[in-house]
DNA sequence: GCATGTCAAGTTGTG
DNA sequence: CACAACTTGACATGC
């Protein structure tokens, strides 16, 4: 089977995530700090909570976890520990039934990184603040059972073999609790399945396979081909594979391919999928109703 | 109440 | 060399 994932929001729900800014909470002492972000993240779960309901009664099988879901964690000025947060208690109240609703309605959590997380990066600052951003998340997928924490490959620098190279070296640096959870993604400017493939068996991580960037910047592998490459990823970890899919903004002949279209046009959704037991990742403009509109074109089918 | 500007972070490609 | 694009809404501010 496959299970339709949906991507951190909502467009029509009222679930809304909160969040703040560094400049704001400077403004504030850090009593009044960590006071707002004690309610943020309280509030924030208690909305992952009610995202996951939402999953569960519209058949849909996963949800990526935004980033920021406990706001500023990782920020050098206004960072924090859960445990100096005033609902401390509560929090972890929170994620335990989020953690225990995924398991008992088999909802699979993800997680994704921004850009500017970038493992392969010849400089040292940018590395230290990956692996201290992947850790926070890391922390946030133990707690609340999330099983991939997906990023990019990052830039090329003029070489892309030394900067996967250093990607392998870096990847070192990881908890366990990261490096199991760990997957890599092709992109639409740099990194290409092939490009991506050695690495993962390399280190050992599995590919998300997206077939949208794919169609961006392809290689000499068809949609067949990265699908079963991408799956022997995944076949040696011994978990469910997990792909992305998205449809071009104004159609193939558009300007601008890379934009995301507000709903999956399902011609765009490969037909070597279709019997597969996968996580398909929705990446649409339109959230929860392009999922669900994508869920009744795929059961037409 | 509504419009507008801001937001920590990286890298690439364009002009 | 500077800057927009990537992607993107939520929030705070100002009128």
């Amino acid at each position: 089977m496959i299970r339709l994932g949906l991507c951190c929001i909502f467009r029509e729900e009222s679930i809304r995530f909160r969040q703040t800014t560094a400049s704001v909470l400077n403004r504030m002492n850090r009593r009044e700090q960590l006071e707002k972000l004690s309610d943020l993240c309280t509030a924030n779960l208690s909305n992952l909570l009610e995202a996951l309901q939402w999953c569960h009664i519209n058949r849909i099988g996963a949800f990526r976890i935004l980033s920021p879901l406990f706001p500023r964690f990782t920020h050098p000025d206004v960072g924090y520990q859960l445990e100096n947060l005033e609902h401390y208690t509560e929090i972890l109240r929170l994620c335990r039934s989020i953690n225990r609703f995924r398991q008992e309605n088999a909802i699979r959590l993800s997680l994704h990184p921004d850009q500017f997380n970038v493992l392969s990066s010849p400089h040292e600052l940018v590395v230290a603040n990956t692996i201290r951003e992947l850790e926070y998340q890391g922390r946030l997928a133990e707690l609340l059972g999330a099983d991939v924490i997906n990023i990019h490959a990052g830039g090329a620098y003029g070489n892309k073999k030394e900067a996967l190279m250093r990607f392998q070296v870096n990847f070192d640096l990881l908890s366990e609790r990261v490096a199991t959870r760990l997957t890599v993604e092709n992109d639409d400017r740099v990194y290409t399945p092939t490009d991506l493939l050695p690495l993962c068996s390399t280190v050992g991580i599995p590919l998300v396979y997206d077939v949208h960037h794919h169609r961006c910047l392809s290689d000499n592998l068809d949609i067949g081909e990265a699908t079963n490459h991408c799956l022997e990823t995944w076949k040696r970890v011994k978990r469910e594979p997990c792909f992305h899919i998205s449809s071009p903004q104004d159609g193939w002949q558009g300007q601008n391919i890379r934009n995301h279209a507000d709903y999956i046009d399902p011609t765009d959704f490969p037909e070597e999928w279709m019997r597969l037991d996968a996580t398909v990742d929705v990446e649409a403009k339109a959230k929860e109703l392009a999922v669900l509109r994508l869920r009744d074109d795929l059961d037409q089918w």
